[in-house]
RNA sequence: GGCCCCAUGGUCAAGCGGUUAAGACAUCGCCCUUUCACGGCGGUAACCCGAGUUCGAGUCUCGGUGGGGUCACCA
């Protein structure tokens, strides 16, 4: 293998991906091509019971959606597979009884039960190595006789490993703080501390991205290296993304699950932007930022090594930001849909909405409530006349409604000019002024207390026959008090 | 509890021994405006506490407190 940069974004198919996640992914991606290295997707799934039917699939779409693209991976073979870790199975135990015949692991006999019942004062146990020193022939001997067996890491005594992580400097582990752990389980699969580092080595990646959760575990993989003989990964944790103050992100609870940002009205980009800020800030101070960007300015010293608590305000905003930057017709394209729903097929144009929504929206799932009222028009609460600073009350209204009537029921050319030209002149001719009239216009063609867009827009959406009616219906209201 | 890590406004965050302690979101006010927005301008708001090192500490060291992680045949 060369000295390229290579990483690995190595999911768990569980069925969520979650904000989380999703930054580990990006930030390994991002890595890999400011150094125009190669990224890989590796699926782990070596525990059977908790992998969740299509949850690869759901891989793929997100990052397909986040315009994260993999050079190897299940589907894309770069001769080092395979990427899923359950079709391995073989090559880890291979390796785990190679690290049997090198001394730096053993077989355990120990049953189940018995680990349970070394448990210590908090509830954790740690293993005890009864199995440690059983002769390796005798070991050899029980297991082929068929007798259930997991193969552990033998810890070094009276050591220290250390390492240097990328972000978070020197980290180092007295290995009388490092338990004899499983590295092949009894069905014949590893555990992730060994299939990672087996897979690690095997796949030439270079740099190591994940969770901090790692960070403290990481000296524990280097023994393996170690006691392999391979050379160690250069490292790079990332500090957790919280819900709050106190509590992670959690994929249990389907939290900051990005396939809803999605359903929600997020644009994928906007959210893939938004998670690369929370715990790195480019040396530019950017915010807003293309892939390209990215991985343009992406380095380890930006990146931070403190939690930091997801904001869907702020993505909000950013997203926001997205949906402004738009041409016309590409949010024309993308809130079509939505727009849709909103007015529930009412034949008004959904064009002239669409450019109305645009500067209104942050999120495009907003877009059907902030409409409805188009389709949905009705009695509503006289109060809503009353405007101080527009000089409106509703004497002032009753008189506006009856002007606008009259000034566009003749009217022929219902665009934004023909409308604005014939309610300013009317409005002179009643000696009003065009604020008190286009006010309550606007009122009495929504009922609402705000709506996106001014009287003129709204007639221009609503169309003349509708306008006509709404203020008919308006007038007869305003009459009845 | 042991071990590892972290600590700048409400939130994301610049800052790497000398700054009036950036910027963004949010919030508040003003302007623009036919409502709502968009846009523009401005305001409020922060270095967890205590020692030490230093002429000088948000920045370095130690201790405390708070928070996170981890201690599985889960990853």
């Amino acid at each position: 293998m060369s000295d390229t940069v290579r990483t690995r974004f190595a999911p768990s198919p569980t069925g969520f991906m979650h904000i989380g996640n999703l930054r580990t992914g990006l930030y390994a991606y991002l890595f890999a091509r400011h150094n125009g290295g190669k990224f890989i997707l590796r699926i782990e799934d070596t525990d059977r019971e908790r992998t969740v039917q299509g949850a690869v699939e759901m891989v793929y779409r997100t990052l397909k959606a986040a315009g994260i693209d993999y050079d190897e991976g299940p589907d894309r073979d770069g001769g080092v597979g395979p990427y899923i870790q359950s079709e391995r199975a073989d090559i880890y135990k291979k390796y785990a009884e190679e690290l049997v015949e090198r001394g730096g692991a053993y077989y355990c006999f120990c049953t189940k039960e018995r680990l349970e019942s070394i448990s210590g004062e908090n509830g954790t146990h740690t293993y005890d190595r009864k199995c440690r020193n059983i002769p390796l022939d005798e070991a050899k001997a029980r297991v082929a006789a068929g007798e259930p067996y997991v193969i552990r890491q033998k810890v070094p005594d009276g050591v220290v490993s250390s390492y240097r992580d990328m972000v978070f400097g020197e980290i180092s582990v007295s290995s009388e703080d490092i338990e004899d752990g499983v590295l092949l389980k009894s069905d014949g699969m590893p555990t992730y501390n060994f299939a990672n580092v087996v897979d690690d080595h095997l796949m030439g990646i270079t740099h190591v991205l994940r969770g901090a959760e790692y960070l403290s575990s990481t000296p524990k993989y280097n023994l393996i290296y170690d006691a392999f003989g391979w050379e160690r990964p250069h490292y790079m944790h990332l500090p957790a993304i919280m819900k709050d103050a106190t509590r992670k992100l959690s994929k249990r609870y389907g939290d900051a699950n990005f396939e809803d940002f999605l359903a929600k009205g997020y644009l994928p980009q906007a959210v893939v932007n938004y998670v690369a800020l929370l715990g790195w800030c480019p040396k530019s101070g950017d915010e807003k930022m293309t892939m390209d960007e990215m991985i343009a300015q992406f380095t380890p010293d930006g990146v931070s090594v403190s939690n930091s608590i997801f904001d869907e305000q702020k993505m909000k905003w950013l997203n926001g930001e997205y949906l402004k930057a738009m041409t016309e017709d590409e949010f024309y394209a993308v809130s079509l849909p939505y727009i849709e729903k909103g007015v529930a097929g009412g034949g008004f144009d959904k064009r002239e909405i669409a450019r109305l929504m645009q500067t209104r929206v942050d999120v495009l799932g907003d877009i059907p409530e902030k409409i409805a009222f188009l389709g949905d028009f009705g009695e509503y609460d006289l109060a809503m006349y009353e405007h101080k600073k527009m000089k409106v009350d509703l004497d002032v209204a009753k008189k506006a409604v009856k002007v606008s009537i009259d000034a566009l029921e003749g009217l022929n050319d219902w665009n934004e000019e023909g409308i604005r030209a014939a309610i300013s002149s009317a409005a002179e001719a009643a000696e009003m002024k065009g604020g008190q009239v286009m006010f309550s216009m606007r009122v009495a063609l929504t009922g609402q207390p705000s709506t996106p867009g001014g009287a003129i827009e709204m007639a221009v959406v609503l169309g003349k026959e509708e306008s006509m009616r709404r203020l008919r219906f308006s007038q007869e209201l305003l009459d009845r008090n």
